[in-house]
DNA sequence: CAGGTCTTTGACGAAATCTTGACGCAGACC
DNA sequence: GGTCTGCGTCAAGATTTCGTCAAAGACCTG
């Protein structure tokens, strides 16, 4: 059960001594640790660098720890595991009903901290997708970050790819314009609803055999976009 | 956010005192509780009650709660909440890798254990299956927005849908002009009545197989409109 | 710092949707 | 019968939203 391989942790608190810490107690585990040590930044990482789970202090510099699993919760469900050195009730309640999944006081033992986190990746994986996405004559694979139509690859940017993952990840339903901006950029909507429609545009051209009429991409218009899933 | 009604829930411990007091606090919050007071029995009662999550105290008489958990694990993936008395790490770490969810260490907050409570059921609900409506040959799933018509899928603009939508969350019911408007518009019903009968006359063509007699969409003359429910 | 790729922004035509007005129809009422 | 009112349909602008191209800016990499 142990050696987990290749997680990917974002450990957020202000204080270095905890982030080292933490660091080493994971790297031991063979988890892949990053690092923040504001709110801002943390929202900032997991839109860049894609983590498993967030290991998360609840007092911040800027933004508290609470107000970040608030933020992170509009439009993600990764795994978060708050941490804190006050044993409030109240603080505790909170952080849970804003969206956290468990909630440790300091200090606690790291054999404790490393259960809780082989809870949370259990779940993960259990309802974890099928390690590859298929509809019609295109092809995802999510381990190997590469997409095929018709069996032959297709090269695609970080966006792009970004763009197929979530859209296949709802695969079927409508996603808003709103919710596929925010899993990409992350928090800053109103800047421009036009950047999705090029990237929506480039991304068509490469997977669709006719981008004047897609199969796959299809815009539902005033909403969103969504992938078609193949009929049976 | 409170009063999630019904969820059932198995309370497993040796002490009468401690069920009684979990059973005020549980039932004050509109859970549905059963009860066990040994191992054995809280096996038996999750086949025969099928309850939606077990809190298990960890000393029972016959066999310990990690023991339970084990069992219940090879079967079941019913989220599992750890009472104990003792704050052993020990403990602890195998109650989670045996496939507990959470685990508390009396003395607990009440309000702490319903807010783990929660967690849970968030979890139990968001993967449960998505709400759809459904009435004769209509069928509408709202978390694909989706709407198709004796199985095959239409395609509706925006109003069309907000509209559809808004008929669906009160099938059976007569709607005024007015409350639909609201719903759609905002305040300003003044303008013109005429607006949602075009909307209404282009959503019926379609949905209904027949627009010049509805089935699905049934006007109350002088009142407003109504989407009939399939019969039993 | 030169060359490449990738991302972002701007402009513009095309498409879809929304809104409004005109008209027909049916029943209620005089 | 005439007229009024509420409802449904159609079609033509007006408006908003989309898709594409191209150029400018940012970011690597060597």
């Amino acid at each position: 059960m142990p050696d987990e391989t290749g997680l990917r942790i974002l450990v957020v608190d202000d204080e270095l001594a905890v982030r080292r810490f933490l660091r080493t107690a994971l790297q031991a585990n063979s988890y892949t640790v990053f690092e923040a040590h504001t709110g801002e930044e943390a929202l900032a990482e997991v839109v860049g660098k894609r983590p498993d789970l967030v290991i998360l202090d609840i007092g911040l510099p800027d933004i508290d720890g609470v107000e970040v699993t608030r933020r992170l919760r509009e439009w993600s469900e990764i795994p978060i595991l708050i941490l804190s050195v006050h044993d409030q009730e109240k603080d505790k309640i909170s952080a849970l009903d804003a969206g956290a999944d468990d909630y440790l006081t300091k200090p606690f033992g790291v054999g404790e901290l490393l259960a809780r986190l082989r809870v949370a990746i259990r779940r993960i994986s259990r309802q974890a997708s099928e390690p590859v996405f298929e509809t019609g004559g295109l092809r995802l694979d999510f381990s190997m970050r590469t997409v095929s139509v018709d069996g032959a690859e297709v090269s695609l940017t970080p966006t792009e790819y970004d763009l197929l993952r979530i859209l296949a990840q709802d695969a079927g339903k409508v996603l808003t314009h709103r919710q596929i901006f925010r899993a990409l950029w992350g928090e800053s909507y109103q800047t421009e609803a036009h950047l999705l429609r090029v990237n929506i545009s480039n991304l068509r051209k490469k997977i669709e055999p006719d981008s004047t009429r897609p199969v796959y991409i299809i815009t539902e218009p005033g909403v969103g976009y969504r992938l078609r899933v193949a009929d049976a």
